[in-house]
DNA sequence: GAAAGATAATTGCAAACGCATGTAAATCTG
DNA sequence: CAGATTTACATGCGTTTGCAATTATCTTTC
């Protein structure tokens, strides 16, 4: 059967399979809306996005590399390196040198920075109950699925 | 059954349901690096990446208001209105005063335009192409249906 | 139908971003 | 094992972005 979303070689054209069909145009829609959303609820605890993605992901995985930081929370490493003078600043997280590589450098969570995630947190989990209002659980673990072939699809990392 | 994935109320931390079970995480690793590449891919056209959304939207649907296209392209409408000054003086692009409302403008692709969509599309394509790999025509039907769901959940004008 | 309020697009300006470079340390090579 | 290359992070600097204010027009209200 013929599938107008399969693009392989010169392909359909947008026009042709229809914006709203397109996988790229709605995840960035829908991305766009839910980062600018937090955003604008992040700046209310003085945090901005690469800081507020910072301490989401130290909250899950602590003592990080710095570039595996950057991966993790898709922001560029100059951008990154910015955000934790500041969260340093505000004594949210700890830099230290890493033992092995002393060209490395480790990130910490403070205690602070905890408290300041479980004031972060909520907004996030409500941003996300938002996006995914209506889809049940079945369907949500198959997205999810799909999203994971994806990042293996497209990422230059091993994670 | 319990479902990790909920995270309705206080719901479970991030650390809880994991990283790599979290949509909003996943899509935000999944649409960087597909922004990234094509952008770079872009810039040896000599566009930007509001530029090749314009262009993109309006080769689906052409003479659109300026304020519906920031919202089908995903940018800011300051950003846009540099952006379309750009296309513009390359002539790949005209705007006119719509006849209605005279404080509305209407962008229009010009044939210049359509031959560099022509250029641009196989990038996207390609990307799109890398992005789905492995994931066949009923796994992707179901994912676009689901975004579909999200992006009415989330947006906030009626397309 | 005049005044007040809302909406469309542009633009000034400060902040944020990203590229390229710098510095330091590790690894590779002959 | 010395020199060359690569890698990690920070930073200088030009560009881009986004917020807020501006201008012009339309709509509502009394």
């Amino acid at each position: 059967m013929t599938d107008v979303t399969e693009t392989t070689g010169a392909g359909p054209r947008l026009g042709e399979m229809g914006l709203e069909n397109f996988a790229p145009y709605l995840m960035n829609r829908i991305m766009g809306r839910y980062n600018a959303a937090l955003a604008s609820e992040m700046s209310e605890l003085g945090l901005t996005t690469p800081q507020m993605r910072s301490l989401a992901v130290l909250s899950t995985i602590d003592g990080i590399l710095i570039r595996e930081l950057a991966v993790y929370a898709v922001v560029q490493q100059s951008t990154l390196s910015r955000a934790l003078d500041a969260l340093d600043q505000n004594g949210l997280i700890r830099r230290e040198t890493d033992e092995q590589d002393s060209r490395a450098t480790r990130v910490f969570i403070t205690d602070a920075g905890r408290e300041t995630y479980d004031r972060l947190w909520p907004h996030m989990a409500g941003a996300y109950d938002a996006m995914f209002k209506g889809i049940d659980a079945a369907e949500k673990r198959a997205f999810v699925a799909t999203l994971q072939k994806m990042l293996r699809n497209v990422r230059r990392h091993d994670f």
